[in-house]
DNA sequence: ACGGGTGCTCTACCCTGTAGACACTACGGT
DNA sequence: ACCGTAGTGTCTACAGGGTAGAGCACCCGT
C-alpha cells in the first residue's frame, strides 16, 4: 500500500496524496485504508520511511568518504523522488525525535554509528550529524529549487520569469537567469562537502580512523 | 490583513490558517480576504514574505561579519516564528525563482549585494550563497526538530520516548537523549559558521575586502 | 441623478479526513 | 453443523476546507 502511495505522490505531487485518491487507486474504499494507516499522517510517514529505506550507506572504511557516498546517495534519492522531499522536511518538525517511526530514525541510527566506529563519542558524532545532515538538506533544497517547475513552463519561462523583476529593485537577481541554466548540482554537492569534510578535519581533530 | 494571519500562525500554527478562520478573526467573511490575496497560496507568500520582512542585514564592512550577523538574525527570526519555518521552505519549492513574490526573493537580492561588493562575481556570489543558505536553513531545522513539541507533552516526554526506542536497533540514537536536554543553538550555529566561512576563505580565494 | 468602482456578504459546490455502524470471509474449537 | 472471533472491506454521514458567482451597500467624480 505504501508503496501505491510512493507512487502516487511521485507521479502527481504531494496534495493528491488523499485517501480518497489512494483508495481509488487500489480499487478500495478509502476507509479501507485505516486498517493499515491509523492516520493520512501516519500514512505520510509510511512513505518516508519507505523512500529513506533507498538510502544505503556504504561500507567503505573512511568515514569520510562513508558521508560523500550517502551525501551523493541522498541526493539521488531526491532528485528521484522530488514530491516526497517537502515530507522529509516537515514531519520531523512535528513529531518529537522519540516519537519518529523507526523507519524515519534509521539513518541517523546508521551515521551515528558510522562516526561512532570513527572514533568520535556521542557528543562529537551528534555535532558532525549536524553540521552534515544541515549541510545535505540545504543542498538539496537549494537544487530543488530550481528543478521543480509547474509541469507547463519549462526553463525559458523560468527565465522570462527572472527578467521581468523590476530590474531596479532585483538587480543581481536578475543577473543570476544565465547561470542558474547551467547549475550542475552534483559537483556543487562535492564542492560543498569538500569545504564542510575540511573545516571538521581542523575544528574537531580527527580522531583515530 | 497579513499581520493578522501570521498572528494565527504564530499562536495557532500553520494548519489553522484558513480562509475562514482568518476570517472570523478579522471579524469578516471569509470571501473577503479573496480582495486582498487572490489565493490561500498567495496569502501563505504574503505571511513569508512579511516575515523575511523582519531579517535585517547589517550595514558592517567586513562580509563575512554581515553574513555571521545575518545568521543569527535569521536564527532569530526563526525561533520567533517556528511554525513559518516550513513556508520559507516549502513555498520556493513550488515557485520557480522568478516568479516569487518580492518579498520573498529581498534577502537573496541583499545577500547577493553584499557578496558582489565585496569583490565576488555572480558565479563566486551564487556559490556562496547557496553554501550559505544552504547551511543557515539545514541548522535552523535541525534545531526546531528538537524544539517543536506537541502542546500536551514536554521535554521529559520526549525523552522518554527516546528510552522507549527499540534498545537493539537504535543503541546509538537512545543515547542522544542526555545530550540533547543540553544543546545550545546559537554557539553550535557559531561553529558552524566558523567551518564554513573558513572553508569559503581557502576555497575560494578571499577576494579583495 | 447616475454610472462605476470598492468592499463585503450569502449561497452553493465540490473536495477532504475520518467516526460509526455494518457486512462478509476465514478459521479454530466444540 | 454451529458458534465466536478476528481480519477486512464497505456505506453513510458529518465537519471542515477553498473558492466561484451573484448580489448587496457605499462612495466618488461627473
Amino acid at each position: 500500500m505504501l508503496a501505491a502511495a510512493l507512487e502516487l505522490v511521485d507521479d502527481e505531487g504531494l496534495e493528491s496524496l488523499s485517501m480518497r485518491r489512494l483508495g481509488s487507486k487500489l480499487g478500495k474504499d478509502p476507509m479501507a485504508l485505516y486498517r493499515y494507516a491509523t492516520n493520512r499522517e501516519a500514512l505520510l510517514d509510511g512513505v518516508t520511511g519507505l523512500v529513506l529505506g533507498e538510502l544505503i550507506i556504504p561500507p567503505v572504511a573512511d568515514w569520510q568518504e562513508q558521508l560523500r557516498r550517502t551525501a551523493h546517495d541522498f541526493r539521488n534519492l531526491a532528485l528521484r523522488h522530488p514530491h516526497v522531499v517537502p515530507l522529509l522536511v516537515i514531519r520531523p518538525l512535528s513529531t518529537p525525535l522519540g516519537l519518529r517511526p523507526p523507519g524515519a530514525l534509521r539513518p541517523l541510527e546508521q551515521v551515528m554509528a558510522l562516526l561512532t566506529k570513527a572514533g568520535f563519542d556521542s557528543a562529537g558524532a551528534l555535532h558532525v550529524y549536524r553540521a552534515y545532515y544541515g549541510f545535505l538538506l540545504g543542498h538539496v533544497l537549494n537544487e530543488l529549487e530550481e528543478f521543480v517547475v509547474d509541469p507547463d513552463e519549462d526553463e525559458s519561462v523560468l527565465r522570462h520569469g527572472l527578467y521581468h523583476l523590476p530590474q531596479s529593485d532585483f538587480p543581481h537577481v536578475r543577473e543570476l537567469a544565465p547561470l542558474l541554466v547551467g547549475y550542475d548540482g552534483k559537483t556543487e554537492l562535492d564542492q560543498g562537502l569538500d569545504i564542510l569534510l575540511a573545516g571538521l578535519n581542523s575544528s574537531l581533530g580527527n580522531p583515530a580512523g
